[in-house]
DNA sequence: AAGTGGTCTAGACCACCTT
DNA sequence: AGGTGGTCTAGACCACTTA
């Protein structure tokens, strides 16, 4: 338990966000068991700072659902199982899906310039194996679209669990054939937008959310 | 700013969590204006508290979509107008619909038989003008049955947002027809629930969430 | 260059569980 | 009652903004 990888101020942005990132990397690369016990005292100790930022970071990743908090009783760590994960991508498939239907209408040709231009750099880094930059642009990209919906609390709510996802795939990685199967199903996205098909783009991000779902599950079995 | 409301420790809950539910109180009652900036310090001396607390209270509101946080700079509160309704709903629409879905083919006579009573017990609050019991039967309604869907990251959502909503339906109280279109809605959900009709019962219980959202603005415009 | 205000530390306090 | 560990306080520290 106490190897700790000691954290370090390197940048400007707080502490609690480093213990945070830190935290997430290591309950989802399996240092603390399903359930474990996460003793503020011991984190504090393990990271080399005191107790309030890892209280911060604790209520940080309940949001993501990576912890569960009982007031009084500590924090424990959820199991990040298939379950979780097919969770995770239902409420995405849910919103996802309600944004882009409410996007669609809203979208300049602009907008749509430009997610076209992103998409490109994606393709460009999907070609290259450059897996974070693939994961930069997929979230860029999808990012510019939802916006466009005006709702921010949907949006928060996406992008609150996205770390949490995009941590897992830095992890594990793409299939063989998914990155070209992402691809196809971009463009086709991007198709139907342009024909300001609202019905068609919810459905493709809903199938879109579950490929990548189906995907992920596949890759973590391994 | 001063004439604070002290905050008194009656029960054994911890202050962050009454900061947190007075602080929503007064933010929905106006209190503090729409991007008023919530400095710590002045919280702080108004909830004759130390600064930790407000801390962990105002993280917990942004986790409501409440208030909007920024790193090193403080927090501001969010407009609560009807676009941040309209939000909201939408999201609950998205994530009920997707909950009773899934819950459909999971429930067991049991369940159903649990639901009625509920159910009655929300039809003789609404008619004796209860609006606290109404609100308590009502989530008591929908929380066994979406718990059942076995997606508690999306229940823990809905639920996350349930609070705020209450707290403007208890200021702001029901339409005069509304009591009685939630029992016929109610009730319609419970009858595609007995013929474990998935689809029908998510079309219901959107058009549930859009309805109570219709209400709802209707009555904060008055 | 000082001021404002968010963030962090150390240690006290207190709720809950065990004996 | 004692222990464990979550919660709170007071004040120091430091990032960002004004001039």
């Amino acid at each position: 338990m106490e190897p700790a990888t000691q954290v370090i101020n390197l940048a400007g942005d707080p502490i609690y966000a480093r213990v945070r990132d830190q935290l997430r990397q290591e309950i989802l690369g399996g240092v603390f068991a399903a359930g474990a016990r996460l003793k503020i005292a011991d984190l504090a100790g393990r990271y080399g700072v005191s107790q309030m930022p890892v209280r911060e970071a604790l209520q940080q990743l309940q949001g993501e659902g990576l912890v569960l908090i009982e007031p009084n009783k500590g924090a424990r760590v959820r199991k990040v199982d298939e379950a979780f994960i097919v969770n995770v991508y239902e409420i995405f498939g849910a919103l996802e899906g309600l944004l882009i239907r409410r996007a669609t209408p809203l979208l300049s040709a602009a907008d749509l310039r430009q997610s076209r231009a992103i998409e490109q750099a994606f393709e460009a880094a999907g070609k290259q194996g450059d897996l974070d930059g693939s994961l930069r642009q997929n979230q860029l990209f999808h990012h510019l679209l939802y916006q466009r919906a005006g709702n921010a609390e949907a949006l928060e709510i996406i992008e609150r669990h996205w770390g949490l996802i995009d941590c897992l795939r830095r992890k594990h990685g793409f299939g063989p054939r998914r990155i070209a199967a992402v691809i196809d199903e971009h463009r086709r996205l991007l198709r139907a937008l342009e024909d300001h098909d609202a019905k068609t783009a919810e459905s493709l991000v809903r199938d879109h959310c579950a490929h990548a779902r189906e995907d992920l599950v596949e890759q973590m079995r391994e």
